[in-house]
DNA sequence: GTCTATATTATGATAGAC
DNA sequence: GTCTATCATAATATAGAC
């Protein structure tokens, strides 16, 4: 069932390999644990399966990572810290841009985001609906400071009259709950026959969420 | 911890009880599974926790359900049926009303539904995630007729003029995905510092749903 | 209907060889 | 670094007494 690793290095039998070799068996890990959380959460998945789904020996899981909580942290930072890479250089690269059309693309990119990386939001789901620690963490660490940069946006832009009056948290969650048919995918896909992930459902969406937050005034 | 059951019958030791006994025991079972599963899903969730939860002998649940998959199933169909007698009572109740005020107030009537019963959006939340036997069982049963019947006022009221153009797909998942601050209650309250489930907040997501979604054209 | 007892399998984590 | 072997606990499910 669980194939060999793709760097197939022949030898005789186990010991110590290069760094390079160790850091592409933790990349694995982290890749199948990523998918084993957002589909389990972390109490129903269980390590022996992502390490059958990486093609690694359970053990070097406690190696690399010494707990499950260890490896679920570090899934939780890698795959946070790359949204907020991507968010961060978006941002950045619009530096100048008038602030409207700024903030449409910064929800375009936000709803892009979500459609290309479904598991964080089904990540997310997992550990949002109960507060414990690991919810505090999350929070702490990784979503308070994409949240804050959300609500400055939304606020700075209520202010120029340009999305809906009323509470900026609650127009936060709408733009979160759009990505709901991208991280429920699956429901999406039987329900409706249709595949939410290709550009021009995408877009479609895109374009109804920006038409909704921040319409046009033309009329 | 788990305390007996809140119907105190002195008898000596185990045995057959009364048929209303045995409904409460189902009763509280499904209770408590509903909080289970709606936490941490069908894997996550065990039965033994479970049946501590509601105070009962873990034995008590294979009698009364078989498998966990039998509970499972039972707790979909009283949750569910709730929600669609609910809608449906709030439906025949509008008869006569105007189009759009009736589609208004039905978009209402989700809302707050979904707001007094988080867990059906964290039941579903799960298991819409991936594919299997258990998310073609609850699409087919109970989804989808629910989601029929939104689509079908969504598309009447876009042919109206009174919601926006484009996949009425699509729109319908706005509205699911902004149940998630009522799903994600507690990520939401440890971001904010506010309770999603105040009259207060409640009625205030709801005004902004339905100003998105069925905008007045007074301008 | 409800209980005790138990079979069987799966879990997270550890010990220690190479 | 990676392996085998194993421990202690928890899981679902069954058997059978009352």
């Amino acid at each position: 069932m669980a194939s060999r690793p793709a760097t197939p290095i022949t030898r005789k039998g186990p010991g110590r390999r290069s760094a390079e070799h160790a850091a592409s068996t933790r990349e694995r890990i982290e890749a199948a644990a990523l998918e084993a959380f957002a589909d389990l959460g972390f109490d129903g998945a269980s390590t022996r399966q992502i390490a059958g789904r990486a093609g690694v020996n359970p053990q070097l899981i406690t190696y690399h990572f010494e707990t499950k909580l260890g490896l679920w942290k570090a899934v939780a930072d890698r795959t946070f810290g790359q949204l907020s890479a991507r968010l961060g250089e978006r941002m950045q690269g619009l530096e100048g841009v008038a602030d409207d059309e700024r903030m449409r693309l910064m929800l375009r990119e936000y709803i892009r985001y979500a459609a290309e990386h479904p598991e964080i939001a089904r990540f997310m789901a997992h550990e949002g609906s109960r507060t414990g620690p690991r919810l505090s963490w999350l929070i702490e660490r990784h979503v308070r400071p994409i949240f804050e940069s959300m609500q400055q946006g939304i606020r700075e832009a209520q202010a120029r009259g340009s999305m809906p009056a009323g509470e900026s948290i609650l127009v936060s969650y709408v733009l979160i709950g759009a990505t709901t048919m991208f991280s429920q995918a699956a429901e999406f896909e039987l329900l409706t026959g249709r595949d939410p992930r290709t550009p021009e459902m995408i877009e479609s969406h895109a374009d109804l969420i920006v038409g909704l937050l921040m319409p046009s005034r033309e009329n």
